[in-house]
DNA sequence: AATAAATATTAAACTAGTTTAACATCATTT
DNA sequence: AAATGATGTTAAACTAGTTTAATATTTATT
């Protein structure tokens, strides 16, 4: 049978974990150990709703889309996630109950897995890694707070304001349709919101 | 000087941290010795949007509104706090930064409070408290995905109802505006979808 | 019991955002 | 270069939810 041994660009992990904790080489050989290097292409899902989330990812390169399908159909996107962020049902994850979400990816993607069954290896080994994992889920939970109070308190038009200059790069590389998505309205919408902005100038 | 020593019902926090992590009966000293207990009257804030929140309270009896008040004055309510659940601003108790809510007693509480100066001891002391506060933090991250969800994809009177089957003793304890700010609506819609339902059966 | 204060209802005029449908533009494949 | 599929725009008719304002009901206070 062949393998196929990717190279693992493990830097961007490693620095973006310095900013919460401080691991020794030892450490740092010892997570290397335990997780996966993955690549996904346009197209494929990480996680699928339903489906209990076994894998956590830090998006090393790409895109992906977490997103919700209702009872009509109907998808509503809920975050996307580029380099440096994760690309997860974090609550499914942590929980390991099903998945309200599904992850897509939205261009070829390259992910540093960790799976839920090492998980508490790791945390074991490297109890930092406990107080790490908290703090990313708080800054998750933060994060998801100030979502509904912006859409509690601002219209669409704000809403799309707030958007474009929070993560301006994002724009460039997320097609339009799935913007509207990610701020709960159709796309007809943000089109005329888009016009109205430019007759506004 | 005179201080007032209130008799602190620790048990229900017992009870409630029995379902994520065993205490020894040291381990349960160590943190009667380390929270405070607190009683508020009804209209008393315990977190106020802008200020650091230092203090997370669990409720022992009574119950808070979680609100955030927008540029226009207008308030909106996050959530709604009874027995067993925790009052505070998460987001900002964790992380140590701005509150983006407010906390107000809408009924006479008595809160158990972990103060954040103390909780670095705690979590030294009883390090299994560090994995209880991430499942306490995972669990509310899971519950605000799911409240983004409901209010993404269901319509005001879809959520009113969901409201009403999820928490069917809070209708009675909750004035009914407090409810419709809840909801992301006008009192005055929430009235009209009421009367709608009552007509339906 | 009377008054005041807080909470809830109703209805009409209004607005933000949806739906439908037709057309326009851009990118990709052959 | 043509053809196909994916993405974006425009406009008219519509609907869910808001605003305003007047009135009703409940609860608390004297």
């Amino acid at each position: 049978m062949n393998r196929i041994i990717y190279k693992m660009n493990i830097a961007p992990l490693l620095k973006y974990m310095s900013h919460y904790i401080t691991l020794t080489q030892e450490e740092e050989n010892i997570l290397v150990s335990k997780v996966l290097y993955k690549k996904y292409l346009k197209g494929q899902y990480i996680v699928q709703q339903g489906d209990v989330c076994k894998y956590s990812g830090f998006v090393v390169s790409g895109c992906t889309k977490t997103f919700y399908v209702d009872e009509e159909g109907q998808e509503h996107i809920v975050m996307f996630s580029v380099e440096d962020w994760w690309a997860s049902d974090m609550g499914s994850f942590v929980t390991q109950t099903p998945a309200d979400f599904n992850v897509q990816c939205i261009e070829n993607t390259e992910l540093i897995i960790f799976s839920h069954d090492t998980i508490e290896e790791l945390y074991s080994e490297i109890p930092k890694l406990e107080r790490f994992f908290r703090q990313i889920v708080e800054k998750g939970l933060a994060a998801s707070q100030k979502r509904i109070v912006r859409s509690f308190s601002l219209s669409a038009k704000e809403q799309y304001v707030h958007f474009r200059n929070q993560y301006p790069k994002m724009e460039q590389r997320i097609p339009q349709y799935m913007i509207a998505s990610y701020l709960g309205i159709t796309k007809e919408f943000l089109s005329k919101i888009k016009s109205q902005l430019i007759l506004e100038q």
